[in-house]
DNA sequence: GCAGACCGTCAGCATTGCTGACGATCAGCG
DNA sequence: CGCTGATCGTCAGCAATGCTGACGGTCTGC
């Protein structure tokens, strides 16, 4: 039964993320989006404006990453990049109107794969599991 | 309180994983190991003699991936390839005494890193958080 | 003994994430 | 005002990871 290789926490985890990776990618595959973008939209509509450097710090992402990912949602037509009025270093970066669709239709397709992921979980644990999860991220810096 | 993206499980998950195997690999770089090799070796040692193939799909890897991670420990001296007498198409491989000696040191470490992991988490969810990443990660095939 | 499957290996590619550098801009200070 | 140092977005380059596709060698079933 107790398997000491299976056990391991380094295993579990990656496979735990690994398997949500997948069933939010093919979630949000009909909305042309992945679970990243989803990510970035979210923490753009969540507090707005920001620049892309806040968006990055708040998903915990480098910010020569974050180039690479608002380049992807602008050519998407998701997000829209706009000198900073105040500060002419920044880019303030907004939702267009197909981005706040997405959003909501994506925002709706990660909670379907979330629920995917915790079928097997009794309902009374996915809370714990949130906390948990949170409490250690959090611990972290 | 109920920040909408720092919820999703996907950061979640993602960002508790990163934060683990930085704990591991600190943890064991004493041992001249990281993580993936420590676990390498606990497969090994879990059930021998083996394959490489046999390993590889105990911990969820490609064949083509364990070329390199046994390649990796077999120029430190911790394991060793010999054709296996039954079937000369296979690898048996198994750890030398210092790959013995190398597992040990790097299990104990490994459990002080999980340790340390899992600091801010209360004693009573410690198992109930392994149990439920272990359902999520069987329900995945 | 022959066709098909399997094992280990390798080259090549895509993804991801980082470092280091650059120009442009801002803030502080004299 | 000018100067210094820091910050922002951008880009090139590098490293790690993991996959596909192919190959020779070997086994299995017929």
């Amino acid at each position: 039964m107790a398997n000491p290789l299976i056990d391991r926490l380094g295993y579990l985890l990656k496979h735990a993320q690994l398997r949500l990776s997948e069933l939010t990618a093919s979630a949000m595959e009909p909305y042309g989006i992945n679970g990243r973008q989803c990510a970035v939209l979210a923490a753009i509509d969540d507090r707005v404006p920001q620049s892309q450097q806040e968006v990055a710090r708040r998903l915990g992402v480098d910010r020569t990453t974050m180039v690479g990912l608002i380049d992807e949602l602008e050519e998407k037509g998701l997000v829209q990049r706009r000198p900073a009025p105040d500060d002419r270093r920044k880019n303030v970066v907004a939702l267009t109107d197909a981005g706040h669709d997405t959003l909501r239709n994506a925002t709706k397709a990660s909670a379907e794969a979330e629920q995917l992921f915790l079928a097997g979980v009794p309902e009374s644990d996915r809370a714990t599991f949130r906390r948990i999860l949170r409490t250690i991220v959090d611990s972290g810096g």
